[in-house]
DNA sequence: CTGCCTTCATTACTCAGACAAATAAAGATG
DNA sequence: CATCTTTATTTGTCTGAGTAATGAAGGCAG
């Protein structure tokens, strides 16, 4: 018996991602297919042995990776029935790696801008709210964060860090764990988009001044300055978000 | 051998609850657990072998509980260490299954505050989106749920359903699918403790006008009134939800 | 023909036991 | 003392069997 090379089974750790496991990675693969359009709602997938057979993993890893995807509602399992996906409604748009999924394959134009409509009316919110109750400690770790960020540009990926640690010490300020998970998430997928970024134009706009107005306005505790400056910041991340991605993507119009 | 008496593995499944699988009771179990403290962040949970037989379960089902709750983004394994609870930072608190997990111990006092900031944030700019993208059909379909919460009172399921549909419609009109996953999930939390509040004392005031305000705004296309309404009409919800939960509640201070 | 009940086939669900892979910690080596 | 190697433990994966749930087809009375 030839055996199956699964030995060698090498996962696909691009560079910084997180290593996944088989059903990890399963999870992932069909999450990606079924935010891109690839599985239409309502589908049924393969049953149980004929995925995983073509898939050449074992029932096991194959059920482990339907019931990550069940738990972000992306799909719906019963016997006689079979696995479907559920109706879009049904998503968890805003699991992280749902976000992570839908803009893994293409940002899709609607929904990048509908989700900065999202933190247009959340983040400028989090940042008054952040005014009036961050402590010293905070406004400390805000501030190295944004002497990191101006050492290091946005270009680098210290920089980067150095943005989301900046967000992170913000969110934190405002004191609303929900805003936290809410932000922090939408942040990363942004973030993620970010890179794409950088490659096609080397950047249009220095960031800087814009973080450097929040965190005084923060510092200062002055909320209706920090929700300003933070809704232009957003403004102009949506600017430069939507100026770099060029394509109409008409692929598919859901 | 006597065997187990599996066979009559009724699920606990109280009422109007979604029925749940083996792997769905423990993965809830545990879940509730974590949220409620119980389990703390960074404490370990038992191996496997342990665990799934201390549950008297398979280890194949117990490990599908585990990866939803790695799903939910409440634990993390890995070989060697085990699975450990997560901090709380990491946990997807807008996740529906969260949140109702969350409810089912103890609303928990300053996350509800923390909850109702939320929505006081993001359904009034909802309903203000809504007032101006809203079609024909769903001012229509707005119209029938108010109807049906009239004449049915939030005493009774029916009601309760016509208030969801509402604003489920509401959220709908608004056009961004960000805005519906995260109200939908947050209100169908609180409409939870709605239950619990109508337990305990009849009815403090009624809510009819505070809807059909905010109906009304959204359907003259009024953003601004559109706003205003639904932002009084989250501070009343918040008055009647704090004033029928009695309890300082401080069997865990976080 | 209609409506309700029973039977049946299909599918996911659960179980059991074995082996593989990863990794933190202990031990050996320089 | 530092670094490499070994080891033990835990999750990860595989296999194959049997169970439970349920939509659909078929039977039976009205």
């Amino acid at each position: 018996m030839p055996s199956r090379a699964r030995t060698t089974t090498i996962i696909d750790t691009p560079e910084g991602r997180k290593l996944l496991r088989i059903h990890g990675t399963i999870a992932r693969d069909i999450g990606i297919r079924i935010v891109s359009g690839q599985f239409q709602p309502g589908e049924v997938l393969n049953g149980e042995v004929e995925a995983s057979d073509r898939l050449r993993v074992s029932r096991t890893a194959y059920r482990e990776a339907v019931r990550i995807l069940a738990a972000k509602g992306l799909v719906e399992s019963r016997p006689k029935t079979g696995t479907r996906v559920s109706p879009r409604a049904k998503w968890h748009l805003l699991d992280p790696d749902v976000l992570s999924w839908i803009f893994e394959f293409e940002p899709g134009d609607d929904l990048l801008a509908s989700l900065f409509e999202l933190r247009k009316i959340v983040e400028p919110e989090a940042a008054a709210l952040a005014a009036q109750r961050r402590t010293e400690a905070q406004v400390t770790a805000m501030a190295e964060a944004l002497a990191d960020m101006t050492e290091h540009t946005l270009a680098s990926p210290e920089g980067r860090a150095a943005d989301q640690h900046f967000h992170a010490a913000l969110l934190e300020a405002s004191g609303n764990p929900f805003l936290v998970t809410l932000t922090s998430g939408v942040g990363a997928a942004v973030a993620w988009t970010t890179i794409f970024k950088q490659r096609h134009m080397p950047l249009s706009r220095d960031p800087i001044p814009d973080h450097r107005r929040v965190f005084e306005a923060v510092a200062a505790g002055n909320a209706k300055a920090a929700h300003k400056a933070m809704a232009n910041l957003v403004d102009m991340a949506f600017l430069d978000t939507t100026r770099a991605l060029p394509g109409p993507a008409d692929r598919n119009a859901t």
